[in-house]
DNA sequence: AAATAATCGAGACGGTACGTCTGGTCTTACC
DNA sequence: GGTAAGACCAGACGTACCGTCTCGATTATTT
């Protein structure tokens, strides 16, 4: 992430991890107390006690910035659970997401999302930092199901992910209907029952 | 939209419709040109040859007068076929659909619900200008569907629009994969296959 | 001064007195209190409590402002002692200007010199607004001088008003020696002795 | 100039002149090509091929740095004719001097001098490495002069010279007027004549 | 027709944040 | 221990827009 490194780095003072530290930290707390509209890479060096230029240095946009600061607070957490039932697992896993979706991190994510919009290169960060590792452990879970026989070997586990994830992304971005329980089950029995009867996934 | 009419203004001048045309017209304009980020009140007003404070007068923000000359652009093209088989009548359409995101309409579909996430009010714009019909239309076919007997009553046709629409959606905000014709042929078979086999749904 | 009126100043709002009054007033306020070099922009706008842009809008450059700021406090200050003897009044004039340099307006003054340096504009504005008034005062002092038969007609005032004044802005500038009394009266003496005696001047 | 060595430095690496001289013709290229104002360390330092610290270690200020370019540049050139008539040594010598202001070396000057205003210590350089030593020569001239008869004994010099000198710098600092052949002409005219009248000088 | 009232284009205003630049200091690896 | 490189904190620079506010002129409706 951040720079690429040109030419010779071998020279000169080395960069300062408690800078790169106190700039990432105070752009988490800022993102967290009033969003990323409000956010100003001015308030983030004031609150680090850092010099814009080297944010400057570092990150090549206040998008960049941010999202590099969600990652790196929320990237720890992926965890899926794994029973003797796969099809439990995924349903569990996406109950958790849904209730963490509703609460705090549904805020901030959805404003991830909202900026990727606008810088290409953000949203990358986005997909290899927090959304392709989520995908991979979901996709990781339904294998388990197909070798355990629950679903058939034909089908392709990224639509599968799509179908299962897409909705709910779906209503936290255009909050046109509500993350519930209730939802997610429907939701959930809809797709995994549609595993096995579908002639071509 | 717009404006709330307070008290009795039946007194005065009256609203400058072509100033009105302008406004949105320029907005579209430059939303086109440069996209949403680079769109300026400012640059509105001088390409619309109008003041800044009449843009302010009738709309309450940025978003809300992107939101509403997106609207106004697009809001007319919602037709969904009507053929004797509602699947087929489904599929065509999430086809057409995506072909028209893999375009220039998707780049500004993407930045509206970008910026909507950072403005409530514009996003509740966005979904009842935009989205809410096209679901209602969405519905309708399913519902045809159903009174034909291509799938069975119990269903909830809300949970299902978002099954076929959601992935689509999210694709288009992350860009994790693309929207070509076969991943659409592949996920409108795995949901509507699914209809009939849920249990629950 | 201040801006150059372009095409049709008669719409939009007015520029605001209350404004530039109390951006000079506090532009001079900090040029006392702390010197040009120390001046900024920024302290001048937060003081002033106006926006930046207002004063990039009215004053091309930190010295430009600067020296209206200078003349405007310094400009009613002119007066010449007129009594029967013209040699007098130079004499005393002059007294009274080298002890005002040799206070706190002679600190303003070496500065307001000093940046001029750095920006022709700036220096026309002080040689127009400071000099050439009171160029113009001494000059009508020795024309008196002259018409009372105190010095002969064929003498170039020009030349003798920078014969004058010129060794003063010298030492004032480059402060190799000092402008106390004994300087003065020696000096004044050689430069008005010598009218008389010049065959050419 | 530079730094006062303290203690004993018979140890460690000793001074890199040709850094030191690297600096200094940079500073002095800069100088020339775009005027003081213009000229940065950071700039100095990249054409010189040295640390900034370097700068810093031996120069006090950015101000120091530019004296002390423009002295070890200009200082060689002081040269005063000596002939029979003293008279005629200080005219020809002023001429060459108002010639030289009316060029390139003129706006250098103006502009260390102007820097001085702000830098009372670089200010001091100026004086001691610029002025005085032509002050001195000019003094010796004059003296000459005395001893030959051609002026009276009880002039003080240094006021002859502020008279004869002050006045041309006074032109090239505030550009009130030119100095050309036809001014020193009459003004060194005006001022020697004076001499021989004054009862007081 | 006159009076009233809300609109309009224009643009100045107080602000906030931007991204850049430079000043001076400190750190590192090399010589 | 001096040096080139270059990261660091600090803070002013000049610009771009924001949303608000006067202006004088225009356009309807009401009297």
């Amino acid at each position: 992430m951040s720079r690429v490194l040109t030419a010779d780095p071998e020279t000169g003072r080395r960069r300062n991890n408690a800078s790169r530290d106190a700039i990432l930290e105070a752009t988490h707390t800022l993102l967290e107390e009033a969003g990323f509209d409000k956010l100003s890479l001015e308030g983030v060096a004031a609150r680090a006690g850092v010099g814009k230029a080297t944010i400057y240095r570092w990150w090549p946009s206040k998008g960049a910035l941010a999202m590099e600061a969600f990652l790196r607070a929320v990237a720890p957490t992926i965890a899926f659970p794994v029973t003797a039932c796969a099809r439990d697992d995924v349903t569990t896993q996406i109950h958790k997401v849904a209730k963490a979706y509703r609460g705090k991190a549904g805020r901030i994510i959805r404003e991830m999302i909202g900026l990727g919009q606008f810088e290409p290169e953000t949203m990358r960060l986005f997909v290899d930092g927090y959304l392709e590792p989520r995908r991979s452990a979901a996709k990781a879970a339904l294998q388990r199901g197909i070798e355990q026989g629950e679903w058939c070997r034909a089908i392709d586990l990224d639509i599968v992910v799509d179908a299962l994830y897409g909705p709910i992304f779906h209503r936290l971005l255009t909050a046109h209907a509500e993350i519930d329980a209730r939802f997610i089950d429907a939701h959930v029995n809809l797709v995994l029952d549609g595993i096995g009867n579908s002639k071509t996934a």
